[in-house]
DNA sequence: TGCCGTGTGGGGAAAAGTGGGGAATCGGGG
DNA sequence: CCCCGATTCCCCACTTTTCCCCACACGGCA
């Protein structure tokens, strides 16, 4: 099981490649292999999974009944944004222009280590997204790390 | 087992044909040997199987009974659109006229991998359809992106 | 100070997407 | 039975994009 972590400002070149850190890198099972599938995310970021970590998301996935209407556009929906990725000798990862687009995300990104998977942000959404939290952190430690009654 | 996925918008020549993407084109099994079955989807889509992926299909419908109108009409109607075909070497599907119109096609298309099939849209119908669904990406990403417990 | 790992940038080769021409095949009509 | 048009299929060619590799700057470490 991976558990990222961490939090790096990196550079976007002006060919959408991406560098993963390498304290990232190094946590990446070997059975991944240098895939990682890219998709969305919530609250405008995107979200990167070693390919290990995405075959869970994807048993989930298939768990969905076909002839169920709704659950079909489930699968699309989830599916729809879903993109393989291959590390380049670099470390990097060329990700799409409309994920891009989706992140809002230009020449700089910040790059957030969250257990199973990596997200993606344009670092003045990040910016703005924390500083809209009506909760502070210690407020919110509260009630999340609560021990269960 | 295939894992198709992605989003792609592709044209259709004046020929009808259509070309798969390269990283769909990936993910088919080499024991599928270019050959595809086309049939009539739900929700005004096309369905593209991989030869390997539809034996699975008929497997399931071989097991309704031929006794029961509704599963008699079932099979008449997923069988009788279905067709073969085969790439050319530019790793194109040539789609028969009737299918096309089924599904609105004219000059250009969506293409979505949906785990084990291929599905091809007009992409003007398919952003209708997901313009008609009550939930949002978010809502459905809960259901399945959750970490396991 | 020299070496290695890391982040960044760019150039060239290869592949992918798109369009069209011409031979082979099929069906209908003379 | 033969001819002719329409359709299908296969191959070639062009353009764009992607991918792969090389090169360099910077900083830590021995």
């Amino acid at each position: 099981m991976s558990s990222f972590k961490g939090r790096y400002s990196y550079a976007v070149d002006n060919k959408g490649r991406v560098a993963l850190p390498a304290k990232v890198r190094k946590n990446v099972s070997p059975g991944s292999n240098d895939t990682f599938i890219i998709t969305r995310g919530y609250e405008q970021c995107l979200f990167v999974y070693p390919q290990d970590e995405w075959s869970k998301v994807e048993e989930s996935i298939r768990g969905l009944s076909p002839s169920n209407p709704q659950h079909r556009f489930f699968v699309r929906t989830l599916l729809q944004w879903a993109v393989d990725c291959q590390l380049d000798s670099q470390g990097r990862l060329s990700v799409p222009q409309d994920l891009l687009k989706f992140a809002g995300i230009e020449n700089e990104v910040l790059i957030l280590g969250v257990l199973e998977r990596i997200e993606v942000w344009n670092p003045k959404i990040y910016e703005a997204y924390m500083n809209n939290q009506p909760a502070t952190y210690e407020t919110v430690a509260e009630v999340v790390l609560k021990p269960t009654p």
